[in-house]
DNA sequence: TATTGTTATACTCTATAACTATA
DNA sequence: TATAGTTATAGAGTATAACAATA
């Protein structure tokens, strides 16, 4: 059952790469792409939290992305410690793909699900992440 | 509801690995273990099928498994290509404590769900295991 | 003192391709 | 020719700890 959860996660990372393969993208962009794609600004700490991936990690992330032009670092005025994430047009533009990539693989995975099948899923999920 | 899935992924193989701690295994060490637990011999390619690590990956994971005595490669008499690995008797008892770790986390996770919700989850990880 | 984010180090995981031994 | 598994290389992800700047 927790085995099953890890294939599928493997699987359909390896679906999502394989469609937006034009990209280039890894993993973990793409999963910070599809966080910061409402284009709402956001410090680093929230996407770490939201997506599970590690400050350290998000730091080569996030020089990647921003290398490419796709998102821009502008310190917080609010508190200098923080940055301000914000996605430019390319990178708005590149997210809103990642976006589409993933909500079709759940339209596809779904196609012959009940409503109530689904809502088992989530609560199992669900249960999944509050497990210590 | 893909990201879920990709946190709760995340999530627990994070609890597994503080379950083991004592035993200070790399996370597709845990895995490969969870698959040979029933110590029955298998080619290398089987246990790649079935957790998706990578043969390359799986070469390094089982040359660090073998220095550290818990399993053994044996060249497969039938097929000279290919390997017999089979678990030593410490390997046992290690993937042993794997295993229950792993049944402990689904217990501790599907105590508040019914049956019907985790037929629905499993329906659903399964539907996700088969997008293209 | 605590928090934000970066840097440094060392190791694990992945992708790709080339390679060997055998089938 | 095809398959099982390994090796090589380079990049990506993680853990841990130390660090500067700010709160």
């Amino acid at each position: 059952m927790l085995l099953a959860l890890h294939r599928a996660t493997h699987h359909t990372l390896h679906a999502l790469a394989a469609r937006l393969a034009t990209l280039d993208l890894a993993g973990s962009e793409v999963n910070t792409l599809a966080n910061l794609a409402d284009g709402r600004p956001r410090s680093v700490r929230e996407p770490s939290a939201d997506t599970g991936i590690r400050a350290t990690t998000l730091t080569g992330v996030l020089d990647r992305l921003e290398r490419r032009g796709y998102l821009v670092r502008e310190l917080d005025p609010a508190d200098r410690r923080s940055f301000r994430l914000t996605l430019t047009a390319p990178g708005r533009a590149v997210a809103g793909q990642v976006r589409r990539a993933v909500t079709d693989i759940e339209r596809d995975a779904l196609a012959g699900q009940s409503g109530r099948q689904l809502a088992g899923y989530r609560a199992v999920v669900a249960a999944l992440q509050e497990v210590s």
